[in-house]
DNA sequence: CCTATATGGTTGCGATGTTAATTAATTCGC
DNA sequence: GCGAATTAATTAACATCGCAACCATATAGG
């Protein structure tokens, strides 16, 4: 009957939460200087990396539920920082593009948190890094079972 | 000038949120049903396996924040899952315990929440787990230098 | 066509995350 | 002792999370 509960201090959803803070604080205290919460930042970079693209897209690379992302879009385009266009053959759709604005407020923060993130790695090793990387990939891909057969 | 940005798919905070859904998403689905949630457990599980405790205590066992705690402390007295008695010797303290009913809603989920630890230890198998955990450990603690010279 | 169903986004609601300010009680230093 | 600095906890304010319900549009079937 392994029905015993593990012990809190080794429990897999609080030590990734804590691993979660201990990486963003740094960056959140960047992010504070531009009036940008953390999510804001990570829709920036995710228009900025992979270009125009619709809401869901969105909302899956920068890992934010739609509820949540479609608040964040209004705050973010009453900054300027996105724009949102019809889609042009789905109305049901938009478009979202990271403005030139928002391309500032990238670049001024971009020297700061490529060395925050040089920083982890170092402190990590580069094989650790990568390493953790694949095993977080390994615990979230498990979802779907293999499309075997 | 190593300032460019990692890619958002290797991005180590948005990893770190993904395996964290993943994690939580059958937890959360299993404490619906006892009306509480994620949090509400974590502080349920920490009184229940370290005993009575300061909220400041209960707050970094459980990974939550004071104000956060706050709330989430007056909601499960209400609930009567727990109690809050004035410290002996300090009345700026109070001391938390978990109630004979939150023992109850402890009893009543352990045996599915150990049977989702189990399976997800068996995706990962137990070397990928423990090391992750390692890893993650690793990645928490080393925010206070050493205390070197 | 026209209705049933599915899809892309939004809104409502209750709870938590995060920072700053606040209150109350304790401790320190002179 | 007594006021200044600390500490424990709460409150305030704003943003996000997570679920459910909801619009609007699009697609499928008959």
């Amino acid at each position: 009957m392994n029905n015993k509960l593990p012990s809190t201090s080794r429990s897999l959803p609080i030590a990734l939460i804590r691993a979660r803070e201990a990486v963003m604080a740094p960056v959140r205290s960047m992010l504070a200087a531009s009036g940008l919460t953390e999510q804001q930042w990570r829709v920036l970079r995710v228009l900025d990396e992979c270009g125009p693209q619709d809401t869901t897209d969105v909302a899956e690379r920068a890992s934010l539920l739609l509820p949540s992302l479609s608040r964040i879009l209004r705050t973010m385009s009453d900054k300027g920082l996105i724009t949102r266009t019809q889609h042009s053959t789905d109305r049901r759709r938009q478009t979202l593009a990271i403005t030139a604005q928002g391309l500032d407020v990238i670049e001024q923060n971009r020297e700061e948190a490529a060395a925050i993130a040089v920083a982890i790695k170092a402190r990590l090793g580069d094989e650790n890094y990568e390493a953790l990387l694949d095993l977080l990939e390994l615990v979230t891909e498990e979802h779907k079972p293999p499309p075997s057969a």
